[in-house]
DNA sequence: AATGAATGAGAGTTCATTCAT
DNA sequence: GATGAATGAACTCTCATTCAT
């Protein structure tokens, strides 16, 4: 819902009030991100940023949408939705998932603050979107296992789903706050050591839910 | 770190200002907690709760500690930690869990805003208690099971934590805030079709770490 | 005051522009009423205010002669200002007075707001033109009716007109404004019972002035 | 609705803040009126004003209230509301309505600009005190006047009240701001002129509402 | 002539913390 | 030990006005 103003601004000032207010609230989230921080850091008016956005939250929303956005289609490289097996194209969206969150640690931080808001506005004015990326990929392609006979008989295709997320929200934040996971401790490992990890949980959901191979 | 004065303070007074703090908190985070409020809430001055304790953060520490401090008790109830295998127990504390946090919804919500809360030094004073409450029991669980041999060859007894972790730590917030878990609708749902939908989570979990039972 | 480009602007503009702006300070008095708003409800750029009117203030006593200007003739409807006495002359502009207001609330508004506004510029750039409405008519009316020796003898013309000045003022508001007129209940009387109220008072002031009538 | 922490204050403090705020108040009215003014002008810091009142608002209607407190026992001086005529105790309260106002200018300023401000909120929050000083005296007296036939027959004795109310009020502006009454010329004259105009216009109400007297 | 982005001062309000009583 | 008044920085947001285009 950002004004017209703010789509007409030069890419390159675009680019830095967005990097620096993803830093803002990726660090202290909505409540506690802080306009006065954002505008000193970006180098303009206070007031310039009433200009370009309705509030506060209007600037959290555009903010969170831009720093997700890049997310899905890098996720998908690589993958093939009609033709990869779940667990394969799993594997494929975890490795490119690590891999993404570890070369834009600014988009990572945004998400997870957006994730973990209490603020009941900021929340309503995010969480869709941040949904809607992790099911829009996960749902179809589930779905579709089911269909081609991937799963075990009996399991239900939705807790499937509600495990996928909870892992891959899990490595949002694990390789990276220390306190997150205590246990695998993903954010003193170097990166391969966490993908190697993050596979193998990947092959834990499957043993859970995918029908075994023959050999 | 609460000052000597606040454990001096009659014991109803004492609980009088855990519970609001811990309204307070749990509904609005640390960072945007306000003191102003837990104060008039709880009806006493400003000041003292300067003479209790020495700034904010101590007593979102103190609250924190206290708001899961009864947790581990309740949630072994029943459970018999030398004995129980592994996925037995899980259920058991699956059950108990979800019990407490529905019969304790301040609690609750403290725990999970303590679990989110984006401030460093806020996370710093909290989050060893946290982990350790969770750690202290699965840890030993898990280890023991390990060495009964109830789990598969190769897996890894940390990963199995690690998940369980995952999936209790989903159970907190998910049956209480419906954007946390769109796909399961466990917000939606009542309190016997989240358990049920828990334990066969549970039971995933053991499909992919548990050695297959005999039949 | 304003400028050339006001002039030159298209009537419809014109038209448009003066009566957002007569909406906004009717309602929001000089002070408080908003440029931004303004430009905004009439579709233009804040910036062309400025390319019409020098500043705020040019604006404001702009919209305010243009509310009051077209008063002077609805009222004087009717009126023979020449051979009328002053009490019948005194009654049609009452009607008259009343029935323009209630269809013209812009107008009403603004008027209104203009008379209170306390910010000394914005008063001293509006309360010539306001007075020279009222007074334009009613002080040679009087005299006239001096002249002619409707008067009692001994009373002051200016008193008269500063009375029928008082009246006409509280005509403006107190239909309107519940609060001004706590005692007659203008607000919440139909316009037929306010107009013969009205015309009681002008009575009042007839008794007060005139010569008894022979009979 | 002052906090208790107002009422706590020591006397001349409250007196300064009180001073300050009705001056600034009484000049700009509540809308434009500002607290960082109030607030510096006292010498005392901005969030202090927080801890006395709730909000601008509690503060103006404290003020305002104030303000008008002292007038009715000021004009009532000299009056015996039981046996005096109406219309000799209606010129005693002139002299002293007007004699009053001369002498507190703060308390006039800020009565004035009470019963002009736009803002709903701040009306309401006013509205009441101002009408009852008025009325509580007015009404009564007028009651008392007709019951003991002083009135001419027919009059309403509400219309009465009213064109008095109007009187006052026109009194208490128009000798202060010289653009109120362009024609008495109320601001340039001294004192003593002022006062026997106006008991002027007191006798032309007399002159329509009272029962001739008998000679 | 028209635009609308940019500005920075100032608005009301909340805050954690101090400290004299 | 308890109080609560005092503080001043920080908060989000609005404003009239300027000026390059």
């Amino acid at each position: 819902m950002a004004k017209e103003t703010w789509t007409n601004l030069p890419e390159s000032k675009r680019a830095r009030i967005l990097e620096v207010a993803m830093r803002e609230f990726g660090a202290r989230g909505f409540s506690s991100g802080s306009l006065n921080v954002i505008a000193r850091e970006a180098g303009i008016a206070k007031g310039s940023l009433f200009q370009y956005f309705d509030d506060k939250l209007d600037l959290f929303a555009t903010v969170s949408e831009v720093a997700s956005s890049g997310i899905q289609e890098s996720v998908l490289v690589g993958v093939d939705l009609e033709r990869d097996a779940y667990f394969v194209a799993l594997a494929a969206l975890t490795r490119n998932w690590l891999q993404f969150f570890r070369a834009n640690p600014l988009q990572r931080a945004m998400a997870v603050a957006a994730a973990n808001e209490l603020d009941p506005d900021a929340r309503a004015a995010v969480q869709s979107v941040t949904n809607e990326h992790y099911l829009s990929v996960l749902v179809p392609l589930a779905k579709r296992a089911e269909a081609r006979g991937e799963l075990q008989k009996g399991v239900d295709v939705d807790q499937l789903v509600a495990m996928t997320v909870m892992l891959l929200r899990h490595l949002d934040s694990a390789p990276f706050n220390s306190h997150t996971d205590p246990i695998l401790g993903f954010a003193e490992k170097p990166p391969a050591a966490v993908e190697r990890i993050a596979l193998d949980l990947v092959a834990a959901l499957e043993r859970a839910f995918a029908k075994p191979k023959r050999r």
